[in-house]
DNA sequence: GCCTCGGTACTCGGATAAATCTTGTCCGAGTTGAAAAGG
DNA sequence: CCTTTTCAACTCGGACAAGATTTATCCGAGTACCGAGGC
């Protein structure tokens, strides 16, 4: 159950995209380079946040992607969902209605199995959820005040 | 980030061998017919489980597995490390510490986004880990006392 | 000097291959139990 | 009838392919900017 290596590009970049701001739009370009990151498949992540609604993007000369809404508003389960899509990582197949082990029962009761996993997940949704993008722009202020002013500076002299 | 399949099967054959008890050792064939599932690929996942501890394998004729220990003992966290490894679905590759992006800094603070991702997935391992098979069996006696029953007559009945 | 028009460069977006992991299958090593032979 | 020996069947265990998902790449459609030309 390996996630996927998109999910830490798109959270990274989404900080990015939080220092520079909404006013500027940073083409695909400019944030892979920021980390030597293949462009174009980064370009697919951001396609995803676009689709999920968590960055705008704008074509032509001086487009790119910015924030849709503030960083309070984005938490890091919408980021996760976006890239990762909605459904669940346990997926309960019902085998337990299939071979000899089927209950003929017709009002077959929920599979106590899928409930107990799922309940896991919630629990990791809902703390994915209580975070936002503001609230690790925060804590990265707190831990390395510089990485802001770097992050805006090599921005704004990327074309 | 789908889970695999298998943490299905593993889950429901632990309730099995659950319920038949740990006298008898159940060979793979029986535990694979009761879901209609292949057997040689639930036998890779039952030697998994053998490798974790959770369960016990005897070859030869009588053989199968049976669980280790109590079912009050084995969480669905064990299960789940067993089939699917101990490392965490998010893996921080240090994105942060390459390209323009850098900070040269030598002690290098922990990646904050890393530590949120953990959290999540401490807070999904910490559900999982509450939850123990006998728990399941006591919900599952409860929502459908005959199952159990039946299990236990089939699994009898085949050797 | 101002407006209009055309071109060019730049951006995203989806369609298209390679790599890696999951799923599925197979056969061999080892062990047990029973049957058969001998005492 | 009891003991010993041999055999055969059954079990797990790891090595070996097929399919699916992830990773990576490319090129085309569309857009905004910039310059040139005309009014």
């Amino acid at each position: 159950m390996r996630m996927a290596e998109g999910v830490e590009w798109a959270l990274h970049s989404c900080l990015n995209l939080a220092w520079v701001g909404p006013e500027r739009a940073v083409p695909t370009a400019a944030l892979a380079a920021f980390y030597e990151l293949p462009a174009a498949y980064l370009n697919k992540q951001l396609q995803a946040l676009a689709r999920a609604g968590v960055v705008y993007s704008t074509p032509g000369p001086g487009g790119g992607f910015r924030l849709a809404r503030d960083p309070e508003q984005i938490t890091l389960l919408d980021v996760v969902v976006a890239i990762e899509g909605r459904e669940d990582a346990f997926q309960c197949t019902e085998i337990r209605q299939r071979g000899p082990g089927a209950t003929p029962d017709a009002p077959t009761a929920p599979c106590l199995v899928d409930q107990a996993m799922r309940r896991a997940e919630i629990a990791w949704r809902a703390e994915l959820a209580s975070q936002t993008i503001a609230e690790l722009q925060a804590a990265v202020r707190q831990a390395a005040p510089e990485v802001p002013v770097r992050a805006r500076q090599w921005f704004a002299a990327t074309p």
